[in-house]
DNA sequence: CTATGGCACGGATT
DNA sequence: AATCCGTGCCATAG
């Protein structure tokens, strides 16, 4: 109904306008931001009127963080996440007529930090240093290899800053736990290490991955398989699975993949996103809130230069067709974009509600559900919601930056209740034992897929998941 | 004979 | 219309 008043303000235009409207909705907030700075470049009818205050209530905003008067509670009605279209900038790569507004970096630092993989891990880490701690940050960051490794001595960097070493150390063990798992690390090992230990805290690993990379790496990357079953004990087989393993579940050189996982090379610059969509806890007293902030690539409003608006009935002759069009095209981008807005806000508004236990308490507890089952409860057709989820990243309140589709995927929950269930079986059990179990749970799946699942975890079938904590045979 | 992985089919999803 | 996912059937390994 809004929607529909809206296009019939302005009457020629209604397809292109529901075009453009999809269009927008499925582009991130960067290529959103590139898309505005070219109308804005070369479209005189528009007008960016910076603004650093909230659009909702108008008040100033902090440089981070929610408007402090929007998320007041009583604002909003009970148990409804707090969602907005956030004008933060700090997510966003400068561009052309803006620039950051972060002052306490060293511009030079900046300057330098500004590759791919270095902005993208510091954007993760930042809210987590401490000013004199950012520039130890922005030299390990620079001085990271296109593998994500550091080529420096963590000493020299801790000698060239006049801090001790142990300083040092910390913000790499930051920038080792952000996104690409391991980046920043001194060697492959180091990366490797860190990669397992997380991956240790939600899934049952195998015994010996940790000795493996620790001790065997040179023998691991030969593909020595049999040297490597003699060195830890183990049967050649076994040692076939783990190297399948740790081939398979971790990645030696961080910077190489990101989630986009084993196409690396192809778009290495589009793999490292920001997210679109933060998610942050309002550690609130009582009312602990989940605020939502839809990235937004500008700051104050976007609308049609009144000046223009005006000269354009006095418009030479010869011209008033071309600045019609011209002013057409603004309105038509200002009436899209707040039709993105609006309809990101309720999806969000919604999806966020839903999957509450999922975005605080992780996989387990993701529903699913399919866009299908959100469009009819949205009103909006099914190919809205997939434009809209489709590229999207999400920064959840642990800091971690997950694809938006990661909330559609049917079968997480399950995949990590049978983790679970692995991880503290007391015996292997078998496909058809462990689809028992999560029977038992109320999830009704067929013994193949068990399988599947197992296989999608990289978890080894119940005959080779002999706990070999202890191996028995010696050289 | 049991446990698993491969292939392929149908239905849901995008 | 193209793709993904769960599942059944069958071959194979142990």
């Amino acid at each position: 109904m809004l929607i529909q008043r809206q296009t019939s303000s302005l009457r020629p235009l209604t397809t292109a306008h529901l075009a453009q409207t999809m269009t927008l909705l499925e582009l991130t907030s960067e290529e959103l931001r590139a898309k505005i700075d070219a109308a804005l470049a070369s479209n005189p009818a528009l007008e960016l009127l910076e603004d650093p205050r909230c659009p909702h209530c108008h008040r100033l905003l902090p440089p981070r963080g929610p408007c402090p008067t929007c998320s007041a509670p009583q604002k909003f009605q009970n148990d409804e996440p707090i969602v907005f279209v956030s004008p933060r900038q700090d997510f966003l790569p400068p561009s052309a007529g803006q620039r950051l507004t972060d002052e306490e970096l060293p511009s030079e630092e900046w300057a330098a930090a500004k590759e791919d993989l270095p902005t993208y891990v510091f954007r993760q880490i930042a809210p987590e240093l401490s000013v004199e701690d950012r520039p130890l940050a922005a030299h390990l960051l620079t001085s990271l290899d296109e593998d994500g490794l550091l080529g420096v001595p963590l000493i020299e960097i801790a000698r060239y800053h006049h801090v001790p070493l142990g300083r040092v150390q910390e913000v790499q063990r930051l920038i080792q736990h952000a996104d690409p798992l391991g980046v920043g690390s001194s060697s492959p090992q180091e990366a490797l290490k860190i990669q397992l230990e997380v991956l240790a805290e939600t899934r049952p690993i195998p015994p010996l991955a940790l000795t493996a990379v620790d001790t065997c790496l040179d023998l691991l990357s030969r593909r020595a398989y049999t040297e490597l079953s003699r060195k830890l004990h183990i049967s050649t087989n076994q040692a076939i699975k783990l190297a399948a393993f740790i081939g398979e579940n971790l990645n030696p050189f961080p910077g190489r993949a990101h989630w986009g996982d084993f196409d690396q090379a192809a778009d290495h610059i589009q793999t490292y996103q920001n997210p679109d969509i933060i998610i942050s806890e309002l550690d609130d007293e009582q009312d602990p809130r989940l605020v939502v902030e839809i990235v937004s690539p500008y700051a104050g409003s976007l609308r049609i230069n009144p000046l223009f608006r005006q000269a354009i009935s006095q418009a030479p002759s010869d011209k008033t067709e071309a600045w019609q069009s011209e002013m057409d095209e603004a309105v038509l981008l200002v009436k899209c974009l707040q039709q993105r807005n609006h309809t990101l806000v309720r999806l969000m508004k919604r999806l966020v509600s839903l999957q509450h236990a999922f975005i605080l308490y992780g996989d387990a507890h993701l529903i699913p559900i399919t866009r299908a089952q959100l469009s009819v409860e949205l009103q909006v057709h099914e190919s809205t919601i997939s434009r809209a989820v489709s590229g999207k990243a999400v920064q959840l309140p642990n800091r971690k930056i997950i694809p938006l589709s990661k909330w559609f995927d049917r079968s997480l929950n399950i995949r990590t209740a049978l983790v679970k269930i692995i991880a503290e079986e007391r015996y292997p059990l078998s496909d058809t034992q462990i689809a028992e179990r999560l029977e038992e749970q109320g999830y009704i799946i067929a013994r193949r897929t068990v399988a599947k699942y197992r296989s999608i975890e990289g978890i080894l079938p119940a005959r080779l998941r002999h706990s070999t904590p202890v191996a028995m045979r010696n050289e």
